[in-house]
DNA sequence: GCCTCTGTTTGG
DNA sequence: CCAAACAGAGG
């Protein structure tokens, strides 16, 4: 069965190289993008290299090989670079680091009206979220002044089993739900839950679990009941509930 | 070639 | 007001 994503890459339809002589088309934009950088910007090394931008009508020229394939990003869909929190994607990675600090606290107190999801460490999350889910593993490593310890995410959609992240520590937990897709607010009057932020179609989901907890059976009851609440909502007909894709990001901490 | 910082423009 | 897209420039 299909389900269509709200955060999955854009429709596929061709990536038609317009550099002026050329016709080829491309499935999908990173090839797309290797195409023009190879074969049209060329190398300076194999003697072709074309530092004027022949895209339509797009006349640009450039001192530097690496400020045209820079360019080239202009005439491609190509966006590598995915915030890991939120899941919006980049052309460029300067474009996401900067991004990544609207969801610091010192933004948010910054940007009184950014909605924004703040997480506790952006940086690590990005660096350590990755490679740590979903065994949820505590890094070895001290604490910090970030206090983040253990990052892990699960896929709603798939079975999720294990919170290994606190299962023999006292500590303080933050657990985080990012998503896309269609979410009314959670009750308030669910004891663990914060809202962060506004709600509305194709606005990020976001929640936070708050509590200190003394050992691993708590922790695992609120996150499970964080989830069977999401998914109740999820399966509410009236509504209009889209497919999604939610992950939960918990975090631990001294 | 890659990274970062900075500034302008654009759009919601 | 906020954030993305983009270019210029320096290291």
């Amino acid at each position: 069965m299909s389900q269509p994503s709200l955060i999955a890459a854009p429709p596929s339809h061709d990536h038609n190289c317009l550099w002026r002589g050329c016709s080829r088309s491309f499935t999908d934009p990173e090839s797309f993008y290797n195409h023009m950088c190879n074969d049209h910007v060329g190398r300076k090394n194999t003697n072709n290299l074309c530092l004027t931008c022949k895209w339509k009508d797009c006349n640009s020229t450039f001192a530097k090989r690496g400020r045209i394939t820079s360019h080239l990003r202009v005439h491609t869909n190509l966006r590598p670079h995915v915030c890991e929190i939120c899941e919006h994607s980049f052309k460029r990675l300067g474009d996401l680091k900067r991004h990544r600090q609207t969801h610091t606290e010192v933004h948010r107190s910054q940007h009184k009206r950014s909605k924004a999801l703040v997480v506790p460490d952006p940086a690590y999350w990005s660096k350590e979220v990755k490679n740590s889910a979903p065994s949820g593993t505590i890094p070895g490593k001290a604490s910090s002044q970030a206090a983040t310890l253990s990052a892990a995410s699960y896929d709603l959609r798939a079975e999720w089993l294990a919170f290994p992240a606190a299962q023999s520590r006292s500590a303080d937990v933050s657990a985080y739900a990012v998503g896309s897709g269609l979410f009314s607010p959670i009750s308030p009057d669910f004891p663990y839950l914060t809202m962060h932020n506004d709600h509305s179609p194709g606005q990020m989901f976001s929640g936070s679990v708050d509590a200190t907890l003394t050992g691993s059976e708590g922790y695992q009851n609120h996150v499970a009941e964080f989830l069977a609440e999401v998914e109740d909502r999820n399966h509410n007909p009236y509504n209009d509930r889209r497919p999604y894709s939610l992950s939960l990001f918990v975090f631990v901490s001294d």
